[in-house]
DNA sequence: CACAAGGCGTAGA
DNA sequence: ATCTACGCCTTGT
């Protein structure tokens, strides 16, 4: 689990989410230079699991999806997490267009 | 050291 | 709306 390159420029981007927004493992893969690595870009989060420093929770899905979560109860706390910060989550959903947050540095 | 498989997704048909 | 194919990182053998 040795922090590379790629698993640390996830985490910098993730935190720096601000609360009431999310972003989706695209935007993050795409801010680092690899739009192709969304998946990756969640294995980094989940492989990792990162510990509460890093909101791993404000990244979902590019259809508003939750996606995984290996922390607490899983999608449950991240639903939780998120609703507590002010996202509304209908239908298991998430509206992007609302909180999507991808202007990164 | 090299290879092979898996995973918290995405885009397209 | 459902299914398949893809590319990219991490981990294990």
């Amino acid at each position: 689990m040795r922090r590379t390159s790629f698993s640390d420029s996830v985490y910098a981007i993730t935190s720096l989410i601000p609360m009431g927004k999310v972003t989706t493992y695209a935007a993050i893969a795409k801010a680092m230079g690899s739009p192709r690595a969304a998946r990756a870009v969640g294995n980094a989060l989940g492989a990792n699991r990162n510990p509460i420093v890093v909101p791993c929770h404000r990244v979902v899905r590019s259809d508003g999806g939750l996606g995984g979560y290996s922390g607490g109860e899983g999608p449950v706390t991240k639903a939780k997490l998120l609703g507590r910060e002010g996202v509304r989550i209908s239908a298991g959903k998430i509206n992007l267009t609302k909180y999507l947050f991808a202007d990164f540095p």
